[in-house]
DNA sequence: TTGTATGCGTTATCAC
DNA sequence: GTGATAACGCATACAA
């Protein structure tokens, strides 16, 4: 069943008015019968300008239809108000909920939100924060950390409020807001111990992150005397249908594993509808840890046991820091550590 | 378990170099020994300048850390190189595709995404977009489409070219890239019909979009006399959660039901996981369609049978669409609908 | 309370 | 092939 795909109708652009882009102060100002300062500081600092003239200015501004032009304000003033964010990808939900607190805490305070996509290429990532350091945002959000070097100094000389999130690099550009990988690895892997499983594996993507995160998984494993973890790891995104597949995959290479521990909780949801599928018992037979805690996990059948990182405070706390060093205030904690907390379900 | 937060250490800033910020087509030009101009010709038409100049204005370039402010250029050329985007919220995970196509699409012809959330409130939308005007974008999507009269005149009359998308509305302002909910409602009450099921209910959001939707399902339910449509509707975003609920009542109050369509895939997976719980046989006993096929819906158990938008279809014919009219050629169909597809898997 | 002059950083235009 | 000048739209500094 397909829908054609067919142009409908001519769209009802009238030409009508003459377009706002071209209204200045000029053509208030003239209206009103004031100066353009007159204009410029009933929007600005309407406190400052007698109620009468206010009003005229206003109802000058409402017939012309005036928008200030930011590219003229940021000009004069050297303040853009603006704030970019760089994100791997859009395409999954792990940076979601940091984007979206952010784009709301600045928004809040006037900033509007630049954003671009680095698609995990270094280059891209090094294009992306050129361009975008011609446009002077008065702050930087790069969610997990800029890599080449000498995107680094550019944006270090370049005075920037640099914000990098979720990853707690040991060389800040400028702030960091993020938590350890490797803590994160090894708690799981403890966790786990703890609740007798010996034979574990981890199902992964291969970015950076993830691969921190197995590092120290396997190692905190070698250090409790466990059997050789297994780890498979695919090209990010992760997803639900990767996590089938890898399953139907250990099942039959090495079934004596006890649990696994997943990079993102889709991959972990795939994993629990292969076992459903294989009537494999989770968590009698096999326990399941996710990483991200999403929505969903909650709710799944079994209840998925998953790490949580708080996404939309890292992304509040970044908003905040950015906001105090934009505004000159000291930023006391340049370097923020979040925890991650292992929410116990069914599953694990 | 959860880790501390506590600060780690100073970061590193160096205040060794200028800002780049402060840099100027005027130290540069000074460093390399020629005017203005020249420099600024290096950097935009580099083969009107002699090689021996362009070198030494390029190495001027590179020593200096230069990067020209693109709020001057705006002002001065009137082209901002930015396109802004609004979409109801970014937290779920509807529009991500669209937008990820969207600004890979503007970022490869050189233009910046603007974002901006309007949390499906028509006054944020409202504010969001004036502000948006005062950046002279040369192109704007707004996903689903501008509420307001007002603020649909001031785009009209700001000559911006408008991308309304996923909706396919009567009146744009003026481009549409969309389907129709009404047609896509309908459809899937036909599916479900010719399959035999009689006793249908819809789970769905309370957003406009949902409704009309809904709308068209029942009164095509209407036209083929079959029993009265169940319809539950919640505040979006809906989720996993809502879906187990919502299937959790239907149980109780109407056994009845043979067939369920939900208005996301997410809340579909959702009474997916609350059959299983109940053994309930999905699809012998009961129906399950879903919206969106997004990533997960065809590894689930049951494989989700959903009607598929493509998002990322939208996106990128909307950057076409933009692309277009910015560059002055003239749009051949400005309005556009996509098709929907409903696509059969396990679940219904 | 309001107005005038000036400059933010860049490029279009015209002159050399 | 290169340079001088003006202007884009607005706000700072100061004068009235």
């Amino acid at each position: 069943m397909r829908n054609r795909n067919a142009t409908v109708k001519r769209p009802a652009r009238s030409g009508r008015t003459a377009p706002i882009a071209k209204v200045t102060v000029r053509e208030v100002a003239a209206l009103a019968g004031v100066s353009l300062m007159t204009v410029s500081r009933a929007v600005t600092q309407p406190d400052q300008v007698a109620t009468a003239t206010l009003q005229r200015v206003r109802e000058a501004i409402t017939k012309t239809g005036y928008v200030p032009n930011l590219a003229a304000v940021s000009l004069r003033t050297s303040q853009s108000r603006l704030v970019a964010a760089i994100v791997p990808t859009l395409k999954t939900h792990m940076f979601d909920t940091m984007l979206a607190a952010l784009i709301e805490g600045m928004a809040t305070q006037g900033y509007q939100v630049l954003m671009g996509q680095s698609d995990y290429s270094v280059q891209r990532e090094d294009e992306l924060l050129r361009t975008i350091v011609g446009r002077r945002p008065d702050g930087m959000l790069v969610i997990g950390s800029v890599h080449s070097k000498a995107t680094r100094d550019l944006l270090a000389a370049s005075g920037i409020p640099v914000v990098e999130a979720g990853d707690l690099i040991r060389n800040p550009v400028d702030m960091v807001v993020g938590f350890s990988h490797a803590k994160l690895g090894a708690g799981v892997c403890r966790y786990l111990a703890e609740r007798r499983r010996t034979h574990l594996a981890v199902f992964s993507g291969d970015d950076p992150r993830a691969q921190r995160r197995n590092a120290a998984f396997v190692r905190e494993a070698e250090k409790l005397s466990l059997p050789r973890v297994l780890v498979l790891q695919s090209p990010p995104p992760t997803s639900h249908a990767l996590g089938r597949e890898l399953l139907a995959r250990l099942v039959h290479e090495s079934p004596d594993v006890e649990a696994i521990y997943c990079s993102s909780d889709m991959l972990a949801a795939g994993v629990l509808a292969e076992a459903q599928v294989r009537g494999l018992d989770v968590p009698g037979r096999l326990a399941v840890v996710g990483t991200g805690d999403i929505e969903m996990a909650a709710s799944l059948v079994p209840a998925l046991t998953t790490v949580r990182v708080d996404g939309g405070r890292i992304g509040a706390l970044a908003a905040t820091m950015l906001m105090d060093r934009m505004a000159g205030r000291p930023v006391p904690h340049p370097v923020v550590e979040v925890g991650f907390k292992i929410v116990q379900r069914d599953s694990a």
